[in-house]
Parts: structure tokens; sequence; C-alpha cells
DNA sequence: CTATCATGTAGACCGTTGTCTACATATAGT
DNA sequence: ACTATATGTAGACAACGGTCTACATGATAG
């Protein structure tokens, strides 16, 4: 799984057998770029904004809940059954799909008696990194 | 599929057949909710911008693919072998991956030689809508 | 021209996820 | 309380997508 590229060290390199075993599974480049990427790569995801902006690409990736946003930045707010009719999908899927969204961070769910209002947490323009 | 509440006219609900009839689908809502909403979601689902946002979101709801995409905004190029390297993937993925963020038109490829060189196709700040 | 290296393509595998039905919970009205 | 309505939850199923191996293509060096 881990690549040891960045930390192969010339005689390493010189006797061979290491590289070619590398060479032979496909998993060491003979280019000439420079290896630090592999310390970019590390900080990336590192860094907690990552699996938070992934979060929120993933929720936003649907057909359906990406529909939902737009919707949302028109109309501050929609109930349930509002997003049922504009989709298509029975309530349960409604549900699941808000939930989505609402994991991600990207709408804020108010019960009003025996409905329920979604609207974006944010602005749109904060909506993605 | 399609939803017909908005065309409904009084004396359909008054007879009720047909709305007890969708009632029982569970697709017709009975909160106070304005109807507008369905032909907001028919627009923005005609716009051609629709089509083209979803493809670069789920582009980007990758966790290798969001990865490669922060790469590139620290180094402004990149060869397969090093995203290779950064990824821990095979080169078959590795060009996979690289196809859907070329079709998504995120990404532009180069050739030289036998490496390929990859780039942001526009500045961070457009590649999100 | 052949050998070798870098990358693309095809197909299979399998985990993920969007969707549904069925049931459960919550709220309001009678 | 009992009923009806609105929404949430659980589980099943099917389609999609990420990954790999194996093979094909393109390109350079000798």
């Amino acid at each position: 799984m881990s690549i040891s590229v960045n930390t192969m060290s010339a005689s390493q390199v010189e006797d061979g057998l290491e590289e070619r075993l590398l060479r032979l599974r496909g998993e060491a480049p003979s280019c000439s770029c420079v290896p630090e990427y592999v310390d970019d790569a590390k900080k990336i995801r590192g860094s907690p904004k990552f699996p938070a902006a992934l979060a929120r690409l993933r929720a936003l990736a649907d057909e359906k809940r990406l529909l939902v946003v737009a919707l949302l930045k028109r109309r501050d707010e929609l109930c349930a059954c509002e997003i049922q009719a504009a989709t298509g999908l029975t309530h349960a899927t409604v549900s699941h799909h808000m939930g989505v969204l609402a994991d991600a961070g990207l709408v804020r769910a108010r019960r009003d008696g025996k409905w329920m209002y979604y609207r974006l947490a944010r602005t749109p323009e904060e909506l993605l990194p």
C-alpha cells in the first residue's frame, strides 16, 4: 500500500533488487520528477479541512440533492413535502437525502408541528471551498 | 414520475378521487405550501449549467481525485507517475481518475514524449460554481 | 527494428449508495 | 384515547463506481 519512493537511498537504487521488485509491480516511477508531492499529499490528507470538503462534495454529487440545494438558493425554506413533490421521490428517500445534506453541514432542519422545514446552513458563497 | 400537484383544480380536490389516489401513493402533500417549486425544479434541471455542475461535483467527490486536484493547486503540473506515487494507486486507476477529471473539464492533459502531464484547466476559483 | 518504458483500455470484482417497501415515531385534531 | 397526517428508521435490492489484473498502444533508445 505505502510507497517508499521518497525514502529510497542511493545504495538501494544501485543494488537494484528493491527497485526492480517495485518496478515489476508497476509501483516505482522512473521519470525524472521530483518527489516532494508525496509529502504534499500527506499534508493535504492530514488537514481537517480535507475530509470536511470531501463530505460536502459527496453530499452535492447527487442529482436530486443538487437540485434541492439549487431550489433552496431560490426559496430560503422548503418543507419536506415540497421537496418530495419537486424531486418525485418517496418521503423516505427525501428524508435520507436531507439527512446526508444535514450531516455534511449544508442544510439545517427546523420542525414546525407536523412539518419539517429545511434551509441552507450557510450563504451560497460559503457552500463550497 | 411527474406529479401534477400544481395543476390540480378545486373540483378535483372536492370530488377527492384523484387526490385520494395520489395520497395512497404518498405522492400528494397536504400541507399549505405553495407549489411553484415544481416549475423551479424543471427550470433548474432544464438549464445546461445543471448537468455540467453535477459532472464537476461528481468528479470531485472522490478522495483520490480531490487529492489530485488539491495537489495540482500547489504544483501547476504533475506527471502521471507522480500522481500514481502520491495516491498509492496503480497506473490503470490513475488513468481512469484523470480521465474522469478531464471529462468534467477540470484538468487538461498534455503529452511530452512518454510522459503525460496534467494541470488544472481553470483557476481554482472557477473550479466550482 | 526491436526492446523497453509509460500510459491507455477492457473486463471483472465487489463495496458503496440511491431507492423502495414496511414499520415506527411524532404531532395535531376530534 | 383514537385517528390521521407527516416524517424518520430499518432492511432489502439493484445499479453505479473505484479498483485491480491483463492486454494493447504509443514513444524513445539502442
